[in-house]
RNA sequence: GGAGAGGUGGCCGAGUGGUUGAUGGCUCCGGUCUUGAAAACCGGCAUGCCCGCAAGGGUAUCGGGGGUUCGAAUCCCUCCCUCUCCGCCA
């Protein structure tokens, strides 16, 4: 959410960087002068209402201290109430409007980030590594899952339905395999705390993080005796997380945090869970997007004047586990048009896929500056200091199941067998190869 | 799920209708004192919004929402959360 008064006083600057993301400013802001100086008109004149209704019924009290007759002034501030529940529901009304209208204004891009209409524009700023060379024809990731016995959607389709999978033997061990890895490197390497949070959380911390209310079709929720009203935001409703994000930038919600504490990194595995609404006939082959997926997601808070730095060192932190797994990838500034709701800056990681000689989204690493801390009202304080919001950063540290099968397509032999990164071997027991599941026929 | 207790400012903790945004204590900040520190003493210390160039003023907030009243932290309704006991259960 941006802030009130800052719209006001850059109105021409908030237009332009919505244009920028091919936003209409027209549609977003209305006639945002207009509403704002009735807002302040009606609020003025509400407040002025009320002052008088305090002041008489001070007096009252003064005179009834006294033993005075106090019936006429009595009978002036009942005729004033009228008046004030009228003029409170109006300034309510239109605060409403306002809150609701700043709540569907998207983060604006750093002026670095360059404009542009579609993922088209993204700007390369990296590649690392060498794309393998096969003397064979790779294969896809379903392909070999499948063949090796240890990837099943189809099973995963009768009990769940589709965009779901499961895996089977060292295919199941290979992904818990990549989910210690990421956390142990994370915490003992690159200073993150490890956190285990919820996986279900409320719409008060889906609207913190930007997901509400703009996005709600994209979530799945519980049946919960009330149902989601947009701009009603509760406390004990359920959704499944869509990231770890949500639950894990919404620890320190409504919270003021001694600066000192600054800059505070954590690490958390959690499965995912996406409805993909709108996704239909959208990578439906293999596990590349699925209703459940597991990632271990970097979160950072920091003082303002210092998240820059911190969203390359996060972004670092995530290739280096790309690089510990010798993943050939690219990293991607996204252009205007293609980042995020809640963003101000982010690199996409890229991870090359043989099997379908491409590149693929395995993280995202933003920084939402203080967009996501004023939704979720989250400060900081130094000693003696005003309190103000900080900054929140994430990124994924990675995407599990896309490590999963990008593994499978780069490690992949002609006799259609899997080597294992040297770096997982420690956590797959020691085994170095994935072989056919035995008495795999399914 | 049943019964009971409770939610007050960064923390602890008073406060059952009338200058209570809220006594007091602690923490923290500034100052006096001191060679320095501690102690002691003095002062300061919430947030949003509105008016104002500013100084400052107003308004709202005592878990959330609603109600009663001229006036609510205090009374009523409702929801949420925490704790204790019982039941059920991984």
């Amino acid at each position: 959410m941006l802030d009130l008064g800052f719209v006001r006083s850059n109105l021409e600057l908030v237009e332009k960087k919505l244009r920028d993301r091919n936003a209409d400013p027209a549609l977003l802001l209305g006639d945002f002068r207009r509403l704002d100086a009735e807002r302040r008109e009606k609020i003025t004149q509400l407040e002025t209402l009320k002052g008088r209704r305090n002041e008489l019924s001070e007096r009252v009290g003064a005179l009834k201290r006294q033993k005075e007759d106090a019936s006429a002034l009595v009978e002036e501030v009942r005729g004033l109430k009228e008046t004030i529940d009228a003029d409170q529901q109006a300034a309510d009304a239109i605060d409403t409007q306002m809150r609701a209208l700043l709540t569907r204004i998207p983060n604006l891009c750093r002026d670095e980030v360059p404009v542009g209409r579609s993922e088209e524009q993204n700007v390369e700023v990296k590649r690392w590594g060498t794309i393998p060379n096969f003397d064979f024809q790779p294969k896809p990731h379903w392909e070999l899952g499948e063949q090796l016995g240890i990837l099943d959607l189809e099973r995963a389709a009768k009990i769940s339905g589709a965009r779901f999978a499961v895996y089977w033997g060292d295919g199941a061990r290979l992904e818990r395999a990549l989910i210690g890895f990421m956390l142990d490197r994370h915490t003992r390497e690159h200073g993150y705390t490890e956190v285990l949070p919820p996986f279900m959380v409320n719409s008060k911390s889906l609207f913190g993080t930007g997901q509400l209310p703009k996005f709600a079709e994209d979530l799945f929720h519980c049946i919960d005796p009330e149902g989601f009203e947009p701009g009603q935001y509760r406390d004990n409703d359920h959704w499944l997380i869509p990231t770890a994000e949500v639950p894990v930038t919404n620890l320190y919600r409504d919270e003021t945090l001694d600066e000192a504490r600054l800059p505070i990194a954590l690490a958390a595995y959690t499965p995912c869970f996406r409805s993909e609404a709108g996704s239909y006939g959208k990578d439906v082959r293999g596990i590349i997007r699925q209703h459940q997926f597991q990632k271990v997601e970097l979160v950072k808070f920091t003082r303002p004047e210092e998240s820059d730095l911190e969203h390359e060192k996060l972004t670092r932190d995530a290739e280096a586990i790309l690089e510990a797994l010798d993943l050939p990838y690219r990293r991607m500034l996204l252009c205007t048009g293609d980042t995020g709701f809640s963003s101000t800056k982010t690199y996409d990681l890229e991870v090359w896929l043989p099997g379908q000689s491409l590149y693929r989204e395995i993280s995202s690493c933003s920084n939402f500056e203080s967009f996501q801390a004023r939704r979720a009202n989250i400060r900081y304080k130094a000693k003696g200091g005003k309190s103000a919001f900080l900054h929140t950063l994430n990124g994924s540290g990675l995407a599990v199941g896309r490590t999963w099968l990008a593994i499978l397509e780069n490690y992949q032999q002609a006799d259609g067998t899997i080597r294992i990164p040297e770096a997982l071997v420690p956590y797959m027991g020691g085994q170095r190869t994935i072989t056919p599941r035995a008495g795999a026929s399914l």
